[in-house]
RNA sequence: GCUCCCUUCGUCUAGAGGCCUAGGACACGGCCCUCUCAAGGCUGUAACACGGGUUCGAAUCCCGUAGGGAGCGCCA
């Protein structure tokens, strides 16, 4: 348990983060860190029709937000570098050759209609879809020829029959799967660029990787990948699949569960330990129910402990984890959370009452002297305390000022109220809601002037 | 269609044949504390998908069924 695991995180710049995503990564972020490896990130940009610039540097801000950093990749170098997918072009040009001369790949010259065609009537005879080998057998004369027309052949991983593929997942145990279910798969595309099931398994061995992570939906993938590196004497990593991340009505998670990606939640004004707190929760058990900081999760993570079902992401728990948060920030955190990046008496008065930034705008209000309407019940309580009350107490102010204790004390002894009675109608005259944050220091910031206007506009009425 | 994977309270999960009249956390309800809300303390409701085996004994092992998911792409 103690080796050095070297894990990684290769996302594709093609959007925004994921949860799911998210979660992979920081599982991997923590085995790494548990066992004193090292943490990799790698940009898998291979597919130059959608990645883009701004979704990897998205990608690595957010990764940054959550706090999970890596020990190698794009931005800090490392020994196995480029740590970017585009750059390993000539890494993977040497590994094609090498495949190419042992007979473990050929160039592949069907068109893509042909073989769209092709699935359709295996699909429509009852039969998996697969690719038929039409090229695997072709001579070499027949090669050069389709060459001589210009046709630009894609690289097939030439996979060998009759075999067994033998693994042991890390949560899912042992695997084995039967070459013959799987086709011959393209490992190099029309343009020369490398397919996810090649240089995604390659770059793991090359960069020494050891764990890898991954979502569910790589299982059945995973024999071509290990049939690659097999064929490329490559060190096997070992692949732990964990179950996916769904939403709440247990179908694979998307636009329509709400918020999905890290960076929305953040922008929602979530905070990063809170999203890690739930995400670790999340088809993983620790050993531990309580709120984690993050540099003390590496020892509460148990790898042994990720879940093959697939986990449900629940806003609710999520909301708990973010009033765990919000309790342990420091008061000036609490103030650069909630935005208003004033006053620090503003963010702890409100801490406790508050989960969200939007939630404090009714309390600003409130203390800015825009009170909510009354309901019928406020009403009630307020025409129960009478005017006299509110004339008493509107004058016992200018004696005590905004100091609660005092005004209490005074209001008491001059009308008999005391608990309930007493202050229920104060909070309702100074803030106009039943309820809310300490009724003392909101009046402290509320002020003694405004306090004394907000009674005596009480005081009036018969 | 074929192959593979999954299935414990509403949700996240503990559970690796007897320790389970199934434990914890979130959510929900009640009580306490309290000017209110939140927090905190106590407490309650609530689950082994179904059907067969195996066994003295099964949530745990085996086989089926159902439901869900994934893969079979010049996406990752």
């Amino acid at each position: 348990m103690t080796t050095p695991a070297v894990t990684r995180f290769a996302p594709s710049p093609t959007g925004a983060v994921h949860l799911g995503n998210a979660r992979t990564a920081l599982f991997s972020y923590l085995w790494a860190r548990k066992t004193g490896g090292r943490f990799i990130l790698r940009i898998e940009d291979t597919d130059v029709e959608r990645s883009q610039h701004r979704y990897r540097d998205e990608l690595i801000a957010e990764l940054q937000w959550l706090h999970l950093t890596w020990d190698e990749g794009p931005d800090v170098g490392g020994p196995a570098g480029p740590y970017v997918q585009s750059e390993r072009g000539a890494i993977y040009a040497a590994l094609f050759e090498q495949l190419e001369a042992q007979g473990d790949a050929y160039p592949c010259y069907c068109r893509p209609e042909d073989l769209e065609i092709a699935r359709k009537l295996q699909r429509m005879a009852g039969r998996p879809p697969r690719y038929p080998g039409t090229c695997r057998a072709l001579s070499t004369a027949a090669r050069r020829e389709r060459a001589a027309s210009g046709l630009r052949p894609t690289l097939r991983f030439a996979v060998p029959s009759d075999r067994v593929v033998e693994f042991a997942d890390l949560v899912h145990g042992p695997q084995r799967l039967q070459t013959n279910d799987i086709g011959d798969f393209i490992v190099r595309r029309e343009d020369g660029t490398a397919s996810f099931f090649f240089c995604n398994a390659v770059d793991d061995a090359l960069m020494g990787v050891t764990h890898v992570l991954r979502g569910d939906d790589h299982l059945a993938n995973t024999p071509r990948q290990l049939l690659v590196l097999d064929a490329l004497g490559l060190r096997r990593p070992d692949y732990g699949h964990v179950g996916l991340l769904v939403g709440a009505d247990g179908a694979p998670l998307s636009k329509r569960h709400g918020s999905t990606s890290v960076q929305e939640f953040r922008q929602r004004g979530f905070l990063a330990a809170a999203l890690l707190n739930h995400l670790v929760r999340l088809g993983h058990t620790g050993d531990v129910d309580r709120w984690l900081d993050l540099p003390e999760m590496p020892v509460h993570f148990r790898p042994e402990h990720l879940g093959k079902a697939p986990a449900r992401f629940d806003e609710a728990q999520l909301l708990h984890w973010q009033k765990e948060t919000i309790a342990r920030l420091s008061p000036t955190e609490v103030g650069t959370w909630l935005g208003a990046g004033g006053d620090p008496r503003v963010a702890e008065l409100l801490r406790h009452n508050v989960v969200l930034p939007k939630d404090a705008a009714p309390w600003l209000a409130v203390l800015r002297g825009d009170l909510p309407p009354l309901g019928e019940q406020e009403r009630r309580i307020l025409a129960d305390a009478g005017s006299g009350f509110f004339a008493t107490a509107a004058a016992a102010i200018t004696e005590s000022g905004a100091d609660l204790p005092r005004l209490a004390k005074l209001v008491s002894a001059r009308t008999g109220r005391r608990g309930a009675a007493l202050y229920l109608p104060l909070r309702l005259a100074l803030t106009g809601c039943a309820h809310g944050p300490e009724l003392a220091p909101l009046l402290a910031l509320i002020g003694a002037d405004a306090a004394r206007r907000r009674l005596e506009s009480h005081a009036q009425d018969p």
